[in-house]
DNA sequence: AAGTGGATCAACCGCCTTGTT
DNA sequence: TAACAAGGCGGTTGATCCACT
């Protein structure tokens, strides 16, 4: 049996892209308005390339929308963040950078901020130092307080938002939750799994623990979770994923208006989930310190 | 000017996931 | 449920550029 090979080799060309096919491949997308099937696409556009080959030319560099040019700081510091989550899921983490593809995302992490986190004591992988004497107890010290300091910003945020506010911020968490930064963050707070770490872990270490399944278990994985993700001093943002819940259940079926709300505050529900003191602690991405140390 | 080595990044390869029959 | 097709993803490679000697 086995797999059938995605083309037929023979005959295709290989290597870098020429203007002419790149003209081709853009002209045939542009007056279809899609691919279409990609494994189809050489045969209909006469490219001697294969559909992966195709695919990989558009998605990397011909897409309209795809932006070139340095990363900004800004940019930088949120695929520091987000690897700190998401460990290698390069398309998970262009997914929340905008012109970004996945590609361009692992050549910049491996070219240039795999160095710097080197240079700054930092294991790439783990985001943790790497020769950190007793580091397991001064950095479950510093956890402890950071995770305490999340707390308390996310009891004054809540106290201080109205219901309506509160429930919009509460709908953005939730989304964040059922993305998959929240499935890594299941999988990593899985009581089989890691039983002793707690939410602090989570702000640094990476999960490489691949891809979840339980796209669908969200809410009551954090209400039924025996590992109780959030500690128990955390009933801040436990109180703010039950809103949630009670929220989908009152609008659930209603796509259209979530979608909306979703394209309008991305950001937000982004830095809800980013928004723990280790990561406002990027000091070294700005001012002198950003420049690379190598 | 030529050689060398490191940095960069586009592209490929093979495996995995998802959808269809 | 199994088999297969197709697309997607992450790791890796190799061509090119550039600084340095």
């Amino acid at each position: 049996m086995g797999r059938t090979p995605c083309c037929d080799k023979k005959g295709l060309k290989k290597g870098p892209w020429t203007a002419e096919e790149d003209e081709v491949l853009t002209n045939y997308i542009k007056k279809n308005g899609g691919h279409g099937s990609w494994r189809s696409l050489p045969k209909m556009t006469g490219l001697l390339r294969c559909g992966k080959s195709c695919r990989l030319r558009w998605t990397n560099y011909l897409r309209p929308d795809i932006k070139r040019g340095p990363f900004t700081p800004e940019e930088e510091k949120l695929v520091i963040q987000l690897h700190g989550i998401l460990g290698n899921r390069w398309a998970a983490i262009a997914s929340q950078l905008p012109g970004r593809t996945d590609n361009e995302i692992k050549n910049f992490w491996n070219t240039h901020l795999k160095k710097r986190l080197k240079a700054l004591g930092l294991d790439p992988k783990t985001h943790q130092p790497n020769h950190a004497p007793s580091a397991s107890s001064s950095i479950s010290t510093r956890h402890m307080a950071q995770w305490e300091g999340a707390r308390l910003e996310a009891e004054a945020r809540l106290s201080s938002l109205n219901t309506t506010k509160t429930t919009h911020h509460c709908d953005h968490f939730l989304r964040m939750w059922n993305s998959e930064i929240g499935d890594s963050f299941r999988n990593f707070h899985k009581p089989d799994h890691n039983q002793n770490k707690n939410i602090n872990s989570f702000c640094l270490s990476p999960l490489s623990a691949g891809s979840s399944s339980n796209k669908c278990d969200s809410v009551s994985a954090v209400t039924t979770n025996a590992a109780d993700p959030f500690g128990s001093s955390n009933n801040a943002v436990k109180q703010e994923l039950l809103c949630a819940e009670e929220d989908v259940v009152q609008h659930h079926g209603s796509d259209s208006s979530c979608s909306n709300d979703l394209e309008d505050s991305s950001d937000t529900a982004l830095q809800l989930l980013l928004d723990f003191p280790i990561y406002n602690d990027m000091s070294f991405l700005e001012g002198n310190s950003f420049v690379c140390p190598l």
